[in-house]
RNA sequence: GGGCUUGUAGCUCAGGUGGUUAGAGCGCUACACUGAUAAUGUAGAGGUCCCUGGUUCGAGUCCAGGCAGGCCCA
């Protein structure tokens, strides 16, 4: 058996539809998930892509971190079913159509019928179903395509309503309404993409008003008057807010401040009514409000009046009597729960109304801004989405009147005029919407009407034409209207406590996003807007009598069947359509043709909305399934997600709708651990778009890097919670860095273990405890990698496992334990020590594999096929072509049967992706070991910096380094690994520098951690101190451990663990230093050394010889050499031929008088030609 | 405007609970090493740790205020 050579550079993206096909022939996905039959699951719940549209890059990430966690719980042993759903409905789908179609929303029911309209959207929303199915396998994204969810399936619609009706049964769904753009001349709402459209925004004039609103003292106020008493002045307070739409003010039943804005009380005149007043406004605002004559203006009028003395002086005085008195300052929050007088009270003429006791206060407002008006805003509930918003936190009324019919509604119809009971406006036009003639001299508009009915009561501060931008319908150029229109509500602020309790027993990664984002939003939720006025979507199924006093919330298909036998029985309806095995689309226009009998014989219809498309998607857990129609185990096996991951933007969306539905249906969270991943940007920072031209082809990345290496760079540059920016330039360095160096070591691996018919066996054969020094501890360090990557993986943070095994790879297995065990497998024939090599390199190469599989799927799969599954002997192994070839080859790994498992950690040799991952075998961990491993590095290095200082190539070899000791165990600990530290740098021995050398001049370093606790204030002086310390009182603080000094006239006590005690310097001796490390090189180089040296050099000249003449490792040459060479040459081959020819495998080596046809090997200071030539036995 | 978040070398990122010389990789320069390696080693250049103030013997780290970017919401 032989493991499969290739050839490089290896095809990264080959290797991946190689390893595709193999899964897929094999189905290896599948096996993956049905080999875990029986085991506890792991539950994943795939948050619904639409296939309206391409898929993006960013949608390989968020994919990725899917993928992974999902296949190390595999690892684990859990099984792990993946459902694969699609999100169908909603806007972007609806305007898609339009687009194509050329046509607006008004068209829908005249140019085109709602069923061909929704015919179109169900074929648009999965046009490109095709690409996000190659790009989810391309990409090695596990889930199943086979069975996915749709949300526009009957079945699921089904689960939807069943859900609805559940929420329906507990009270939690309720008729509301919310405050939307409203077109009065047209009579219709309009989306805020209609009122995006060009030209909606216009620059009108129009009568703006401060109103006065009269402050009534009590306890919320009291401090306003007591500031004013202190002041001696004995006026009426008001508060100032500023509105540009004059027609709400009747409407107003709550002020907003901003709780950190400053506002001052200050003492000016009604301009109007000259009253004397104090008014509460903005500081910042307060002199915009105030109009002061201008005092230059003044004296110039003063100066042409006869009567005026001294012009300046008396218009100073007049300009400061107009000037505004501040008396006190306050910030918004002490203004709250301020009560004033309504403004159109019923003194006056306007009604009385529901909640009125509560309204009329000051609240919070965190719009509130300081940019213009008087930083106070006007609340009316039912004109403002914001005022709406607040009023409701706050429990602040809204001012509706009852109409004929007793249903209330706001003081303004539907058609844009006051209702009669307002007093005098009653049947008032808000705006000019029936197209009234304007132009008599006396004629009003409605706001100027109010304006003036201020002015003359004494309410309005200042009142002014104003030109700003306002909304129009873009259909009647008419103003819009921001009014209350009927809406369907799940009462989610009802279990508002359970959400936030629950929120907090999620694993968020990152955790601001579940306490911050979310749990913020949380502590601020209003109940949840089902309703949407749209086509496309899962209809509302609850049916109403016209007089609304009796509905059905239906809750299947079975029940809206036999709603409809008894519709038809009560002639409500002519027949059921459902009724003879015909397939039911719950969709428009067919549920809008079926009414309904209520139980005293009206006819029911059906409410016209649609729902929240996210109610599809917060559904899933349920409607997948079925569920409650079908597969109640099933259902209940897998609620909760242990796991859910989308985009940061999904906190308001998927993640919400999950959460809320479940605390509302079963009381639970909906998922265990989330990860909130952030965007995709370029290079630059900028988010992609295709209008900018910058967003990356996840396909053309895909074909051109490798999925394996994109997926790792994504994952291992930065947490997938932060921003990422994509750099392809960044996909090339996981490529060289990391794909690359592992393939190298496993080619390293795969062609000694060839050359000497090296076989893993099922067990390895030579006992741990056996191995070299170097073997177990690398064995020691993949162990700690285990454990490390486990851990990062059980938390959720895939970043830091990734860093971790690219580490490994690189620094460790790399760079350090093959590099030194290279001459292990050179060497002669297969003995215990090289088995033991071939076994170690083995474990960790096949460890890595498993570890690096959630993260690169294919990369992994190969290499652990590569080293579970080698191929049957072929003629020549090592031929060109077939099977050695994979560029050339199909080389799909033929495998017929699996291996049998290995140990703990295999499971199977199918495919990486079916082992199990063991647990770290901590009695192989030898931190010790571990420790004067990494000594024996940083010795290495440290003398690589001498030699590099001295100008001695690491060929030469030298006598000796020397390493000073201060302690037993740090001896200890580098003679173990001398040897290794030997062969690195290449000198002979390593000897240790104790203190009884006398020789080592230490130095010393305050342990300012320890001082600082001790010392306090004092440290710098006794910091100062400890760095002056004599070399006598050095030595008797080590002798004594501690040591008596003087600091500041006060005798203190120094304790050894107080300093850092280290050497410094060898005199005589260059030396470099890390820390508390040192080491000097003897650079004495003997004649012996010198031979040895130039053999080496030889050694290397005829090794790149042979590399350049293209023999392979195996072949035996014999060496000639022009005997002309210089006398040294010829010493070192007398003395070091044998080492020599070892080497360079030559059988002989001479000196011959003439080389013919040979090559020149170069010296530093001299040439020789030489020859090469194969021998064959 | 609000909530959350980010700001450390030219670039991408590390820097538990505060400790005096702030690190890595890439890139750049020079030299070396190499019969696995387009790998690697050594050395060099490159930093007002966004700014200001505060707490402290001591702040990249803690606090406050700002500035700039991002996301979501208005």
């Amino acid at each position: 058996m032989t493991y499969t050579e290739y050839k490089q550079p290896l095809d990264y993206a080959k290797l991946a539809t190689d390893v595709r096909a193999y899964w897929e022939a094999n189905g290896i996905f599948e096996k993956s998930v049905s080999s875990r039959d029986g085991q506890p699951t792991f539950v994943f719940y795939e948050g619904p892509p639409s296939a309206n549209g391409q898929p993006g890059i960013h949608h390989v990430m968020a994919r990725a971190v899917k993928d992974i966690f999902c296949r190390y719980q595999t690892q684990l042993g859990k099984q792990v079913p993946r459902k694969g759903g699609w999100d169908t409905h909603g806007l972007p789908i609806e305007l898609q159509v339009e687009k194509e179609l050329g046509i607006t929303k008004e068209d829908i029911g005249h140019k085109i019928s709602v069923e061909e309209y929704n015919q179109r959207c169900r074929e648009t929303v999965m046009r490109f179903k095709a690409q996000w199915d190659e790009l989810t396998q391309q990409m090695g994204y596990w889930v199943d395509l086979d069975d996915p969810y749709i949300t526009f399936e009957p079945e699921y619609i089904e689960s939807c309503w069943a859900l609805l009706k559940k929420l329906y049964d507990k009270g939690f769904l309720y008729k509301g309404y919310t405050i939307q753009p409203y077109s009065p001349a047209a009579g219709t709402g309009l989306s805020s993409h209609e009122l995006n459209q060009p030209g909606t925004y216009k620059d009108v004039k129009d009568t703006t008003v401060v109103a006065q609103f009269k402050v009534v003292r009590d306890a919320a106020s009291e401090k306003l008057f007591e500031a004013l008493e202190a002041e001696k002045v004995d006026v009426p307070v008001s508060v100032l807010a500023w509105t540009t739409t004059p027609w709400t003010l009747p409407a107003n039943t709550a002020l907003a401040v901003g709780n950190n804005i400053d506002y001052v009380l200050a003492v000016t005149e009604n301009q109007y009514t000259h009253e004397k007043i104090a008014v509460v406004a903005a500081k910042k605002l307060l002199d915009k409000l105030v109009a002061v004559p201008n005092v230059t203006a003044l004296t110039k009028q003063f100066s042409s009046d006869p009567l005026v003395i001294d012009p300046l002086k008396t218009a100073l005085a007049i300009v400061e009597a107009a000037r505004p008195k501040i008396i006190a300052e306050f910030k918004g929050k002490d203004l709250v729960g301020i009560h004033y007088e309504r403004l159109f009270g019923t003194e006056a003429g306007f009604p009385h109304f529901e909640g009125e006791e509560n309204a009329f206060r000051v609240i919070p407002g965190d719009f509130v801004t300081t940019e213009d008006g008087t930083g106070i805003v006007h609340i009316s509930p039912t004109f403002g989405a914001d005022d709406f918003r607040v009023a409701q936190l706050n429990n602040i009324p809204a001012l509706m009147l009852p109409d004929k019919e007793g249903t209330l509604g706001p003081i303004v119809d539907r058609t844009g005029r006051y209702v009669a009971q307002m007093g005098e406006f009653g049947g008032r036009w808000v705006k000019n919407y029936d197209g009234h003639d304007q132009s008599g001299a006396d004629y009003k508009t409605l706001d100027e009407s109010i304006a003036i009915r201020m002015r003359t009561n004494g309410t309005a501060f200042k009142t002014e034409k104003y030109e700003h931008t306002y909304p129009h319908c873009w259909r009647t150029d008419k103003p819009v209207l921001y009014y209350p229109l009927d809406s369907w509500f799940i009462k989610t602020t009802a279990v508002k406590d359970r959400l936030i309790e629950l929120n907090k027993t999620i694993n968020w990664k990152p955790e601001s996003t579940g306490t911050g984002r979310f749990g913020n939003w949380l502590e601020n939720l209003v109940d949840w807007n089902l309703s949407r006025s749209r086509y496309w979507g899962t209809p509302l199924p609850i049916w109403r009598t016209q007089d609304r006093t009796e509905e059905i919330c239906i809750g299947s298909i079975a029940e809206l069947k036999a709603e409809i036998d008894k519709a038809v029985a009560a002639e409500v309806m002519t027949h059921n359509p459902y009724a003879n095995g015909e397939k039911v689309d719950l969709h428009r226009p067919y549920v809008d043709d079926i009414f309904l009998v209520s139980p005293s014989g009206q006819p029911m219809y059906r409410e016209p909305d649609l729902i929240d498309v996210w109610f599809d998607s917060g559904a899933v857990p349920y409607a997948q399934w079925h569920y409650p129609f079908e597969n109640q185990e099933k259902f209940a096996k897998n609620f909760p997600a242990d796991f859910i991951a989308e985009g940061v933007d999904q906190t308001r969306g998927w993640f919400f709708t999950l959460h809320a539905l479940a605390v509302m249906l079963e009381d639970s969270v909906a998922f265990k651990n989330v990860i909130a991943n952030g965007l995709v940007l370029d290079k630059e920072g900028n988010k992609m778009s295709k209008r900018l031209g910058n967003a990356v082809d996840p396909f053309e990345t895909i074909a051109k890097y490798g999925p394996d290496a994109t997926r790792w760079y994504m994952i291992a540059n930065s947490s997938p919670w932060d921003n990422l920016k994509f750099d392809s330039a960044g996909i090339v360095e996981a490529q060289r860095k990391f794909f690359g160096t592992l393939f190298n070591t496993y080619s390293f691996f795969a062609l000694y273990a060839n050359l000497d018919r090296f076989q893993m066996g099922e067990k390895p054969s030579v006992p741990v405890a056996e191995r070299t020094e170097l073997d177990r501890w690398i064995l020691s360090k993949l162990q700690s990698l285990l454990a490390e990557v486990r851990g990062h993986f059980d938390s959720y943070d895939p970043t830091k496992a990734a860093r971790a095994i690219q580490d490994f790879v690189a620094d460790q297995l790399s760079n350090w334990y093959v590099r030194l065990s290279r001459r292990r497998f050179w060497k002669g024939e297969l003995t215990t020590d090289k088995q033991a090599a071939y076994e170690t390199l083995h474990e960790c190469l096949s460890t890595v594999a498993q570890l690096m599989a959630p993260i690169a799927p294919f990369f992994a799969d190969w290499l652990y096929g590569n080293l579970m599954q080698p191929h049957p002997p072929t003629p020549s192994p090592m031929g060109e072509g077939e099977p050695n070839d994979f560029e050339t080859s199909d080389n799909v790994r033929s495998i017929s049967a699996p291996l049998p498992r290995r140990g703990g950690a295999g499971g199977g040799a199918e495919s990486v992706h079916l082992t199990y991952l063991a647990e770290a075998d901590t009695t192989l961990i030898d931190k010790a070991l571990e420790e004067r491993m990494e000594l024996a590095q940083r010795i290495s290095s440290l003398t690589h910096s001498l030699r590099k200082k001295s100008v001695l190539k690491v060929r030469q070899p030298l006598q000796r380094i020397l390493v000073p000791v201060l302690n037993g165990s740090t001896k200890e600990q580098v003679s173990k690994v001398e040897d290794l530290i030997c062969a690195e740098v290449n000198v002979k021995h390593v000897e240790f520098l104790d203190d009884t050398s006398g020789v080592l001049v230490k130095s010393v370093k305050p342990n300012f951690k320890r001082l600082g606790q001790v010392y306090g204030p004092r440290l710098k002086a006794v910091g100062a101190r400890i760095q002056t310390l004599s070399p006598d009182e050095l030595s008797q603080l080590e002798k004594q451990g501690e040591l008596a000094v003087e600091v500041e006239g006060e005798t203190l006590t120094l304790h050894l663990d107080e300093v850092e005690i280290r050497t410094q310097d060898l005199p005589g001796w260059l030396v470099a230093t890390d820390g508390p490390l040192t080491v000097a090189l003897d650079v004495t180089l003997t004649d012996e050394l010198r031979q040895e040296g130039l053999a080496r050099e030889l050694v290397n000249r005829l090794q790149n010889l042979r590399k350049d003449s293209g023999l392979e490792v195996q072949d035996r040459i014999s060496v000639a050499l022009a005997a002309s060479a210089p006398a040294e040459l010829h010493a070192a081959v007398a003395s070091f031929g044998n080492y020599i020819r070892e080497e360079v495998q030559a059988l002989r080596l001479e000196f011959v008088p003439e080389v013919a046809g040979g090559a020149v090997l170069e010296f530093d200071d001299f040439s020789v030609p030489a020859k090469v030539d194969v021998v064959t036995a």
